[in-house]
DNA sequence: AAGAGTTTGTGAACGGGAGAACAAAATCGC
DNA sequence: GCGATTTTGTTCTCCCGTTCACAAACTCTT
């Protein structure tokens, strides 16, 4: 931060300490403003770093870094007010404001994504649905009605949308990514089990459901041949 | 592995050179195992580093370094045979044996997970699916039925379930994670915004969709300011 | 059979994040 | 007003994971 500071040698919006929040800090941030959401709707007024850290099932310490790097915004000896905390973490993510995505492949993901409930909880509105095939564009899902692919420009450019949320199969997924990112999409999450080429200034996250369970029985499988070991080795 | 070996002194089956796999190779393990599968059906027999790694999306050296702690399975100016590794991953994954999982919480989200084919193509079974709606209890959903939480239990010892996914809202995900450990699961893929808490022997991994969608936000603002300050300094 | 050309496996350097520990700063009790 | 107490913000150390770079090992050509 000092070094941000000195190097545009005390610059007029310097107070607002430009920084590069760790990767790791930010994908816990969230977390927090989930955990600060709920001891707001307890009507709790200040936590501990202790009682956030434990409610957020992180580290005290870990905590207290994450947060030095927004700002200073707890006070010694008593913690964190909780609504003023809240607001800054969301702002920070970049939640006070309103973001558009669109979703393409309506299958029972897509179905499942365009009904989510915790997306327009949080500032996250559906703009558009897509799919490739005819017999279900025309359909309704919620409110809304899905479009065709040739559709995504419009979408797109109409909702100012800047991210696409990819639920087709894996075969269709870097066409319709190639597709979104043409319509002027910049940020992507990836449900499909492919690996998906973009430009450099389009982020890409993925999700795979696949993935998660096999990790899981991997660790099952040592779990299990470290009892049969130690069976053995007791016989 | 060096060490290994000579702590226990040249063991009679020290040449399952008893790992510890990093973490961060175990996910990707998963990842690699697919792009086998994809060159495997077009029929390619051999494949260098380099290419598995740009069908995997990593960086070669990186995916080198994880296939050496699994064992020598490569050959120098040659690269690996596609089929005989894609059986040694899926051997260390323990993808060579079913797994049985159950689905707790039958909304939008679990009707999608119980339809997913990518489970039973990876030798991912759904032995059961429990919702605590009396309403939709008796549902059929493919060919399995809607059973209460009152069956779990049966359900995970009859089909030796060692894998639970909870699909249900946030407030009820701590009790379902509890009557899942009680009844014997030992594995948990958690998709509701909640933290849960479990013994030491229990693994959770969490997938939460608006975390990700929050982090993509939180870039796209970056992406944005960052835009409007150039504009602003170039006025 | 030997040299040229590939490609793996790994040692070593590097960077980022986690956790422990403590000094600084605020409140509270008297 | 002052010492005791609480709790933050930050420094320091350690560990894990990534990347580089190269020697070892294999094939192919002549």
């Amino acid at each position: 931060m000092t070094s941000a500071a000195s190097r545009k040698g005390g610059r007029a919006r310097d107070e607002r300490l430009e920084r590069d929040i760790p990767e790791a800090t930010i994908a816990r941030l969230p977390v927090y403003l989930r955990a600060l959401t709920a001891l707001s709707e307890r009507d709790v007024v200040t936590a501990s770093s202790e009682e956030l850290a434990s409610a957020a099932g992180v580290n005290s310490a870990k905590l207290r870094k994450d947060l030095s790097y927004l700002g200073t915004y707890g006070t010694r000896g008593v913690g964190y007010d909780v609504n003023y905390l809240r607001y800054q973490i969301a702002r920070e993510i970049g939640l006070t404001q309103d973001w558009s995505v669109v979703i393409v492949g309506i299958g029972n993901l897509g179905h499942a994504l365009a009904n989510y409930a915790g997306f327009a909880s949080r500032g996250f509105q559906v703009a558009g649905l897509v799919d490739n095939d005819p017999a279900r564009v025309g359909e309704k899902v919620g409110d809304l009605t899905i479009s065709s692919f040739d559709d995504i420009d419009a979408i797109v450019s109409n909702a100012a949308v800047s991210i696409g949320v990819i639920a087709t199969p894996a075969s269709a997924a870097q066409d319709v990514c190639d597709r979104l990112v043409a319509a002027g999409v910049s940020s992507v999450l990836n449900f499909a089990p492919a690996v998906l080429t973009v430009p450099d200034y389009v982020d890409v996250r993925k999700v795979d459901l696949s993935i998660e369970l096999q990790i899981l029985a991997y660790h099952e499988q040592r779990k299990a041949n470290g009892a049969a070991e130690l069976r053995a080795s007791l016989a």
